[in-house]
DNA sequence: ACATTAAGTGATT
DNA sequence: AATCACTTAATGT
């Protein structure tokens, strides 16, 4: 478990680190669980203690595009974006582990922002942080380099879980991924026969040399 | 043993 | 890179 106040008391001032505390709520959701489903509106910005949240565009078709996770200690840009001009969230977010997390009440986004230096500074971070992310993942798309597109994929997912191990069928990630199951299936053959993963039903183990 | 679901593959666009 | 059509392998009942 990270502690919040340890981790934030060199980026955030006292005051705001005390108002956290009496605001903030502490909530605890299961893998799995929706935190935010598209078209529905923002209540709470959350800062993550602990678990990880998987953020994702999901189209017209019901096809999900994987944008970014949460880690521990990070929040989710595009509520920011989002709640403060009041809009229905255009993104899906997922636990992906048992999370939990810190919300702040989106009210406290407008007096933060003027009454807060560093809250500014963290906010403003985190959106650069993110969009030169986005950035890296529209260049691929564009590029269509999928094959990269699939090994950042596999790097991040095992960091992620902390694991060597990955539990997924070839169906789930082509889904996540926005492609098809048997692309998935040709581009992992390959990287097997690289030497770089091994293949097993539903699981996928990374090798150092990925 | 049988049905179901995941994965592998050649051919076509 | 996507889709189709088909095979093979693994897993559940």
């Amino acid at each position: 478990m990270v502690s919040i106040k340890d981790h934030f008391k060199d980026t955030f001032e006292p005051e705001l680190l005390e108002e956290l505390g009496k605001v903030g709520i502490i909530q605890n959701i299961s893998a799995g669980d929706t935190l935010l489903g598209v078209g529905e509106t923002v209540r709470l910005i959350p800062i993550l203690i602990n678990g990880i949240i998987k953020v994702s565009r999901i189209d017209s078709d019901g096809k999900e595009l994987l944008l970014y996770y949460v880690n521990p200690l990070e929040s989710c840009v595009m509520t920011f974006t989002c709640c403060m001009q009041h809009r229905a969230s255009e993104i899906q977010a997922v636990a992906e582990d048992d999370t939990t997390f810190i919300g702040v009440p989106v009210q406290y986004m407008d007096l933060w922002m003027d009454k807060f230096s560093t809250w500014k500074s963290f906010v403003m971070q985190s959106i650069q942080h993110r969009f030169n992310e986005l950035l890296d993942t529209i260049d691929q798309i564009t590029f269509q380099k999928l094959d990269e597109r699939l090994i950042r994929y596999l790097k991040e997912k095992s960091k992620v879980t902390d694991s060597t191990l990955i539990n997924l069928s070839h169906e789930q990630i082509a889904r996540e991924l926005a492609t098809s199951r048997v692309v998935i299936s040709r581009l992992l053959k390959q990287l097997e026969h690289e030497g770089r993963i091994l293949l097993y039903r539903n699981q996928i183990k990374i090798l150092r040399t990925l």
